[in-house]
DNA sequence: ATTTATTATCGTAATATTGCAATATATAAA
DNA sequence: TTTATATATTGCAATATTACGATAATAAAT
């Protein structure tokens, strides 16, 4: 126990589960809505913006990047992390679709 | 530790983060894909459907009711669930604004 | 080559989530 | 009232997540 049951669900429902859960947290959130906000991808200044330590910060970005939803550019020492726009309106979409498909018939 | 910071994030923020939480387990997925696949609300063939334990989904369905995702209506012995259309929509809108906002500048 | 700055990884503690058996509750039927 | 059926709650074990200190890895600067 303690760990869901994958194999019992199809392909669609896994993967959407898999992306509303880096979607999950409040400081991955908080780091999508930083970068999309600076011009210029100036990127681990989110350790100072967010509240959070850069262990953590880069365990986030870790996740973030797991679906590709962010891309990072190593820019001499920096990394410059931005959204992968691509992938982002792909999941978009999918949202979307499940949003439609999934709202029909009530009490 | 182990616990997720939200005092240091918005109330945007949180709210997204609880949405996408609720959403982020495939059973959860399944069981919303299924009772919008029932003309009548049949609602607790949802045990029978989805390959788990009575307790679980039953966990589940507490989860989805407490964003009011769905609402449960009693009929005799029976509970009768089914989504909750005008939140589910304005979680969709929510969401839509969401990535609409966050998808600017790239690297 | 050494130092400094930036980011990633490892290890670990605290807490959360998932799933189920056992049990409680509620309602219909007998 | 007893019995049967449907759903909810409780308690618990296994695993996952969140966060951070310590440390490693990388690369620019001296």
């Amino acid at each position: 126990m303690g760990v869901t049951k994958t194999q019992i669900f199809n392909l669609e429902q896994n993967e959407l589960a898999v992306i509303f859960k880096v979607l999950s947290n409040p400081a991955r959130i908080a780091i999508l809505q930083y970068i999309s906000q600076q011009d210029s991808c100036i990127c681990n200044d989110i350790v100072d913006e967010i509240g959070l330590a850069q262990p953590t910060i880069s365990q986030h970005l870790k996740e973030l990047k797991s679906i590709d939803l962010i891309k990072g550019e190593v820019e001499g020492k920096k990394v410059c992390y931005c959204i992968n726009l691509p992938k982002w309106t792909e999941i978009q979409t999918l949202l979307n679709i499940f949003f439609n498909t999934t709202k029909n018939n009530c009490c």
